[in-house]
This record gives structure tokens, C-alpha cells and sequence, in this order.
DNA sequence: TTCTAATGTAATGAA
DNA sequence: TTCATTACATTAGT
């Protein structure tokens, strides 16, 4: 495929376009497998996050906006799931879609769309960032500000990135639990079956 | 494939299993270690993963442990055999095998391997379980927990292998996503630079 | 080779 | 804070 080729030979490049937000293509609806009965099921969330998520490491762009061949694309979003409730114009196509969108399918896509312009760049450790942090984790696995803090100034890291890695690395060794707990449950379950 | 059924089996055990609160890590409230002390003991003495990787289809092993036919073989990975994706050095004496072991037996040999080396086997989905998670994705690319049990229920899947494949799947979407607007980024610079 | 299933983990938001 | 879920980067099977 010719566009395949094109994107590997310019995979660098795509890289850099990585923070740049993405536009959402239309999607098609029409579906021959009888999904209503799946989507009918989909009642859990609502409620609308209002609030605006801070997002610092975003204010690049609104730096450099000036240059024409930087500026981020202004996406034009087709499809009119998109304009949920940036555009009043559209606010009527948004209320036909409710036949076909549940509350919670829209608010999946508003969630997509969201993530596509603001999560933060994945933080990429290095090898000794890590292991000083394994080391003091095998110490103390609640550090507090101050340690946090320090371990910033001495990694370089925001004390922000810290303390996600801790919350992380803290539920790995949960799940890692939960797993060789249940491993032994099982184990004592099926034995015992043996005798 | 046995351990892909015996794996279906253990899924909804592994989800309930989820919820339980997981037993408590000790927690050292007060550190009186300075950083310095911490990174002092940086002898990068340990270098193993303290933690055990999620593989719930592997539990054959520990389950039937005791069947002859079933043990894995302990594997010398001194064998050269076990490199052969891996070191382009000896991937000459592998095709040498061929005179040795058909196709399906090398094919059957890797997939042990692979196994053997904590990776799930690779799903093939088949076409019309593709066509059923395509369809449904067009209308809702995040299904929620209900959603996924109920396709995993209907396409005989385990549930996780729904999550990861919209997983993979949005992520094939966002990729397109990028392509196309680097290649309209790029249409745009060029075409300024031809005015 | 390309495509994609699987893995590990950083980031996010709800509870 | 935990927890579930997500995106993202990467590995590896077909």
C-alpha cells in the first residue's frame, strides 16, 4: 500500500507530529450485527467533567503559534458527535443522534477527543532514573514531599513524574501480590480436589 | 488450543479476584535514610525484577505440574536452537535444522518456545469475530466492562482479549490519524513553497 | 515485508 | 490515596 510506505520511510518525522492533536475521521454506522441489544446495555456513567484539566506542559504551543508551518492544524470534526457542546449550531444533529448514541457512547468519544489534545507526553525514564528509584522504593514506598522533592532536584524529574511512578510502581507490586495470592488459593483448591 | 480454554475458564475467577483489596504492603512511615545513603547502595547488586509478570494462561503448569507429558521441558537456553529470532548468529545453524524438522515441527517448536518464555500465544481471531468487534467498534470504540463480557460471551473470547484488541484497535485508528494529517501538513508546506 | 496481538508502564480521573 | 482504565512505545508472531 502506498501510504504504508510512505508513513514508514517517515516515521521520524510522524514522531514530532505525535503532540500535535489528531483529527477524527467519520465512522460509518451502519452495522449488520444487532448491537442495540449490546449497547442497551451500557447505562453506568454521567455526569460531565467540567472542570479543565490543568495542563502545563501544553503551553509549547501556544508559544510558538505564530509560525504558519508550526501551528497546529485547526481540525474540522465532520462528524457532529465531535461539536458536543462547543457548537451550538450543531446542537440539533447532536440531539438526532441520541437515537443512535447513548449518553455514554458521546461521552466515550468527547473522552477520546480530549485525550487525542491534551494528555501529557509519556515520560521516558532512564535506565538510572529507574534504578534509583527501585532502590529507594525498596525502602520506602511512601516517600513523602520532601524525599519526593529531592529525588526530583537529584533526577531532574518533576516531583510531579515522581510521585506518578510511586502511585505506579505501588500497584504493580499490589497486582503482583493479588496474583501469587491467588495463585496459592488456587493451587490449595485444586490439591486439595486431589485427595 | 488447551491452555487458550483453560485460560477462558480461569478469566472469571481472575476478575473477581481483581476487586479484592490485596493485602498490605509494609509500610515504612518514617525514613531517616537520606537520599545519599540510598544512592549510595547504587551497586547495581540486584538487577532482578523482583516482580512476577501476569501470566494466568501459564497456570497449566503449576496446576498439572505432576503429568509427565504435560511438564515443560527445562530449557538450557545455552541450546542455540532458543535464540534463533534473536541472534542473527547463529540463525545459519537454524536453517541448517531444515533438513531436520519440518515446517510444522519448527513451527510447533517455536510456539513452545514462545510459550515457554512467558508470552502469550499469539489469538488468531477469526473472520467473522473481526467483523463483529469491527462493527462494534464503528459505533463505540471504548465498550465498557458489560459490553466487552457480553462480546467476549458471544464471540467465545476471553474478555481480555476484547480489551486489548480495541486496545490495539484505537490505536491503529489514532496511527492513521497522524498519517493522514502528516501528510496534509506536508502537502501544505510544500505547496507554500512552490507559491 | 506488513500488520497486529501482546507486553509494560506512564498518565488520567473517579471514588 | 487506590483503583481501573487509558495511551503509548515496544516486542514479536504470522
Amino acid at each position: 500500500m502506498a501510504s504504508t510506505s510512505l508513513c514508514a520511510a517517515n516515521t521520524s518525522a510522524s514522531q514530532n507530529l505525535r503532540k500535535v492533536s489528531g483529527f477524527v475521521e467519520s465512522k460509518t454506522t451502519q452495522c449488520s450485527f444487532s448491537i442495540e441489544s449490546i449497547l442497551g446495555l451500557e447505562q453506568k456513567k454521567d455526569g460531565i467533567p467540567a472542570v479543565k484539566p490543568h495542563r502545563p506542559w501544553m503551553d509549547a504551543c501556544t508559544n510558538l503559534g505564530n509560525n504558519p508551518h508550526l501551528q497546529i492544524p485547526v481540525v474540522s470534526y465532520e462528524n457532529p458527535l465531535f461539536h458536543a457542546n462547543s457548537n451550538p449550531v450543531q446542537e440539533e444533529k447532536v440531539l438526532k443522534c441520541e437515537k443512535y448514541f447513548s449518553v455514554t457512547e458521546r461521552l466515550s468519544f468527547k473522552r477520546e477527543l480530549s485525550w487525542y489534545r491534551g494528555r501529557r507526553p509519556r515520560t521516558a525514564f532512564t535506565r538510572n532514573q529507574i534504578e534509583v528509584l527501585e532502590n529507594v522504593f525498596k525502602i520506602n514506598s511512601y516517600p513523602g514531599i520532601d524525599m519526593r522533592e529531592e529525588l526530583a532536584r537529584k533526577l531532574d524529574l518533576d516531583e510531579d513524574r515522581i510521585q506518578i511512578w510511586f502511585q505506579n510502581r505501588r500497584a504493580k507490586l499490589k497486582r503482583s501480590h493479588r496474583e501469587s495470592q491467588f495463585l496459592m488459593v488456587k493451587n490449595t483448591f485444586t490439591s486439595s480436589l486431589l485427595d
